[in-house]
DNA sequence: GCGGCGGATAAGCGATCGGTTAAGAGCGCG
DNA sequence: CGCGCTCTTAACCGATCGCTTATCCGCCGC
């Protein structure tokens, strides 16, 4: 299966003829067809038949379509990419939670760079705590900001550090009252909420508060703004939240789960198997500086626009 | 570039070692060290550098990393997909709006299922208005469903027909009073809300609606959930809000636009050009049946788990 | 200086790729 | 039936792939 083949397929497929393809490829006819039969025989499947004037795909064929597509597509994205990459600035990729992302990883990422004095290209995507540990050690990511992922730790294969305690409370509208068990009120989450494995649902778990009385918003500060609204409690990290506590806006809930503690690490490739600039992050996050952009991220809290990670798919 | 050479260098970049690598593929160490030497002049970067002892990316090759990985991985699962599908039920996959995908496409494609007497495997995902005719064109689905995409249905790419008339409206809590401009009103949104193209959007865009005004949810019940509790208003097709009007949990809100006439459309390819099973559901969108589920699709109005669509990068 | 180690290089070899021209094969149409 | 259209098959060819064994290079520890 090679990708000359694949986007013989993908030709075929689109354009509903092996001529119209060959045309585009800039080939001759039987080089398609041949391509294709290759293909055929060794995926065992026709993939496209003609039952004279028209053209379908099989459903294998149809199955393979995206897929084929999709490479394709990537084989180019390739060849650019390596190019582009020519002279442009080390880049560092930072999978986070979605609540680092949101508030700290951007002014995090800033100050880091401007420390440095040299050209460095952040960017920082969200993943599931259990994702974390297999993108970074497949090189997909370069540094995973989030939870203790110990268990991987252990293995060797990362290196794991807290950088940062905090903790965890519960907020609602001053004008609301929340009554009854924690259990049963409505929750307020940002996508953290649905990952098992984050600091915020393992607070729910705590509470035992089933998925019924969650609701999930595109980032925290819109489960705060719906807080702030009486829609329901949110958690949330004490230290990001003293703005609307002090303006009112918010007001704690007690509950018998928090404060909870929570501390947030920094996990990497040991040294040696990851780019330097990784070490100078890790440098980076112990100083003062760092931790002083963890607490206060910023005076204003804007939802910073994160950008999703690039290509999840981890092989096996 | 060969699918070979891509995962040699992968495994070469993981494991930090062409030894490792040649280990994990069962490979002598030459043919792992030549297929990269092949990559590395076909893409004239050095992709990974050893000085002593350890082993780093360039910038082109951590750029390349996560997209061979991801090429390697589409590969095993192409085939696993083709075989897959050997005696599985033909697929048709949708791409709607996130309403339609919200409420409509699942009823709608279990009665065409049930209705066709042949088992179907339908999915539907949720796209921009403006990637359905290039989803559609190049067979990345098979019908789109959702405002009309006269745009290409005019060069003959596709064809594109109405199948539902609707009605948006704006709805409110009772218990609040909309006052002032309608484009000063917090208005409450499904994605859609930011999708350009959509029906959604051009509503706000006629009430003059400046963005920071708008909050978007992640679906539309989470949106006139939101709008009951009195958090702003929201657009919604009239005859999915009769529930709620009824019950007195929101209230129709007059504005300058609305009511505002939309239209569904069904676009696929030609026929010829399309599987069978895509004309069965024109078909099928013609008769009473999916009429009567698209102005009342369920009793109650399950917030549905829509999958996202399959592989969405197109090849230019 | 001298093994040992990891990686690159060289030479060789069969298989396959990717392409060509030329000749059918199947089908609708007049 | 013969013709045109489209796809497939056949025969062929050069380039490359993918792999081997064997050799060389650079670097470390001793």
């Amino acid at each position: 299966m090679t990708l000359t083949q694949l986007s013989a397929f993908v030709l075929v497929a689109r354009l509903g003829s092996v001529k119209a393809a060959a045309k585009a490829l800039n080939v001759s006819e039987p080089a398609v067809s041949q391509a294709l039969a290759a293909l055929r025989q060794h995926l065992d499947d026709q993939l496209v038949i003609r039952d004279a004037a028209a053209m379908t795909l099989t459903p294998g064929g149809a199955r393979l379509l995206p897929i084929a597509s999709q490479m394709v597509a990537l084989g180019a994205e390739a060849q650019a990419a390596v190019r582009a990459a020519q002279g442009l600035p080390t880049q560092l990729r930072l999978v986070t939670t979605s609540v680092i992302a949101e508030f700290i990883a951007g002014p995090l990422t800033d100050a880091f760079a401007r420390r440095l004095g040299r050209p460095v290209e952040a960017s920082s995507g969200v993943a599931a705590v259990t994702e974390m540990p297999v993108l970074v050690a497949n090189r997909l990511a370069d540094v995973a900001l989030g939870p203790d992922l110990a268990d991987s730790a252990r293995e060797k294969e990362l290196v794991s550090e807290p950088v940062f305690r905090c903790k965890l409370v519960a907020v609602t509208s001053p004008r609301s009252a929340a009554r009854g068990p924690a259990a049963s009120w409505p929750w307020l989450v940002d996508p953290s909420g649905v990952d098992p494995a984050s600091d915020t649902s393992r607070l729910l778990r705590r509470l035992g508060v089933p998925e019924s009385r969650v609701m999930v918003f595109p980032n925290q500060t819109a489960a705060w703004a719906a807080a702030a609204d009486g829609d329901g409690v949110a958690p949330g990290v004490a230290h990001l939240l003293s703005h609307q506590l002090r303006r009112g806006e918010l007001r704690l809930v007690e509950t018998v789960a928090t404060p909870m503690e929570a501390t947030w690490y920094a996990s990497s490739l040991p040294r040696g198997l990851r780019p330097g600039v990784v070490g100078s992050l890790r440098q980076f996050l112990a100083t003062p500086e760092a931790m002083h952009l963890m607490r206060a991220p910023h005076g204003g809290v804007p939802p910073s626009a994160f950008r999703p990670p690039v290509y999840v798919t981890i092989w096996s």
